[in-house]
DNA sequence: CTGAAAGCGCTTACAG
DNA sequence: CTGAAAGCGCTTACAG
């Protein structure tokens, strides 16, 4: 910069406000400064400008991305999530630092990295079982928030889809079409898992007709584990007559599993799986599923993460969340 | 850290070198520091530490989510790629700046951010249609790796796998089978995935008996496209007998379009997909497909980004494919 | 509208 | 083994 402004003769305040469009430059100097920069192929150095302006301009984006490696996924959802999160801080002009999940969580971690300055905020795609992490957090007042299971009694923000009501409508399907044994397959130890859970469980409750509800923990929550867990439990118990999968690449494990056992759907029992990818309307047989609408995702939690990187207090947000009914 | 150096009784360069884990450092006063540092919470402001240093620690991955949105991906294996480049920079305390493509592509963009210290260099997941991009960067020296199809007249370092070998694996698996009418599916715009048509071709010319070769351009590349198109194609065409798909997501697809016209694999056409998804293997029908082994991708491109950006040229590398046999 | 001075928080020679 | 000085490349009052 100092170059430029020898070069322009001008001072190097005046070529950083040229440089950062301030309305107080002479237009002859500017277009003066502008000319110099650009022939000599200037850019400010944000490293710099950051150190002088004491923040980082970037928010850290903590996605469990190793549990995804050789398809530990539980289902490609989470990665619309952060495609939503990666428009909306582009458009804010934020980068997007991409943090891994610590082996041990610790609140420590992210503290640090605000402390050094390395982010201005974290948002969590995923409480996961980090919940006390995140509890902690919200006590050193950090600013961060989550998407997940929306708890108005957590002291964080939380923007996240029905999970209770996903619950319900699948328990509504299932008494609709008079099924009486319920399986509800996924890792409950996660926040929203639990919640949809325990809809459904509430939904059983509810039943004009008494109604069994087991529950098989996956927790490694990926397509293969999901497919050996369930091929075990037909070997070992009784097969369902409805079941409610924590996402719908699970219920395509699900189908294969039972499938192997001899069972179809919706023949033998009833499936309803979770997110609505694309493949659900196409599977044999199209899938029954609870939509979550993510599309305003990205951009409500970088909102609300700005609000309280602000200083700011945003409330948790609820987005809505509907049943879609197909062959299963 | 000039408040540590104070309260330690001792010069901020000292500080520093304690921090920094220096040899030369009285064993007294380091620990008096580590204290003082502990008590008060104390973290390096890492903007300032690259700001002097003159390099800022972090990568720039370039990864298309924007296509991935509403479920317009290809295929969720690039997300392997990207957990194992996450891997690999962590173990080498780099960070990772995720960095949306540019809607207009252009050298400039990429050689900005290395000129404003953003990051140290940068790794494309996938080289798409950007090759000319990749090519002026390589001109201007700025490190960088690839993703994607090896080329050795390109000028750059690329890692990927044999395309050209899965291409010709295919062409065998329907040769063996005798089929004779062959359908591609792909948009061979992508370097990557023009290099899978080729080895189809060469294996077609090699074949024994005669085979014909058609080509279906998906330039969406996303299931729902995939499904309309292929199906589109079957109302128009006569159906192929053998079809080789740009991914396994993409051979699902396939399979749920054939069926509605009232074709199964592999009774009336033989089938091959690519990336030996988890669900592949409990697909009905189980899909043949072609495996890279990604395992070592990310480590290979940040070993190769760090020579460049030691201004080492480091070379290119071809990953191993295999053919998975199943039902299809 | 413009510039001289100070400072963001570090680290790097250099001298001792 | 330790510290005084300088400087990484910006921006922010402040004065004019």
């Amino acid at each position: 910069m100092a170059d430029i402004a020898r070069l322009s003769g001008v001072s190097k305040p005046t070529v950083s406000r040229v440089l950062n469009g301030s309305p107080l430059v002479a237009e002859e100097t500017r277009e003066k400064v502008l000319a110099v920069a650009r022939e000599h192929d200037y850019r400010i150095n944000r490293t710099a400008q950051r150190l002088r302006q004491t923040r980082s301009d970037s928010i850290g984006v903590v996605l469990d991305l190793g549990s995804y490696r050789s398809g530990r996924i539980a289902d490609p959802f989470v990665f619309d999530l952060l495609a939503g999160v990666s428009d909306a801080l582009a458009a804010n002009n934020l980068d997007l630092m991409l943090t891994p999940p610590r082996r041990r969580e610790s609140a420590g971690f992210y503290h640090d990295q605000i402390a050094a300055r390395m982010v201005d905020g974290f948002i969590f795609l995923g409480q996961g079982v980090r919940d006390p992490v995140l509890r902690e957090l919200a006590g050193h007042d950090l600013p961060f928030v989550v998407w997940g299971a929306v708890d108005p009694d957590e002291p964080y923000c939380a923007v996240g889809s029905d999970n209770l009501l996903g619950g319900r409508l699948a328990a509504a399907h299932f008494a609709r079409m008079g099924r009486r044994n319920w399986l509800f397959v996924g890792d409950t130890a996660q926040s929203e898992v639990r919640l949809r859970f325990e809809g459904l469980e509430n939904g059983a409750a509810d039943s004009p007709e008494p109604v069994s509800l087991e529950r098989l923990r996956c927790s490694e929550m990926s397509y293969t584990s999901t497919y050996r867990e369930v091929a075990g439990y037909l070997r070992e118990l009784p097969a369902p007559d409805a079941v409610f999968a924590y996402s719908d690449t699970a219920a395509m494990a699900i189908v294969a599993a039972f499938r192997q056992a001899g069972l179809e759907a919706p023949r033998d029992y009833a499936l309803v799986g979770y997110n609505n990818l694309p493949q659900s309307a196409h599977f044999t047989p199209t899938l029954t599923t609870i939509e979550q609408q993510t599309q305003v995702a990205g951009a409500m939690l970088v909102d609300k993460l700005l609000e309280a990187i602000g200083g700011g207090r945003p409330g948790s947000a609820l987005l809505p969340t509907r049943l879609i009914l197909r062959e299963t």
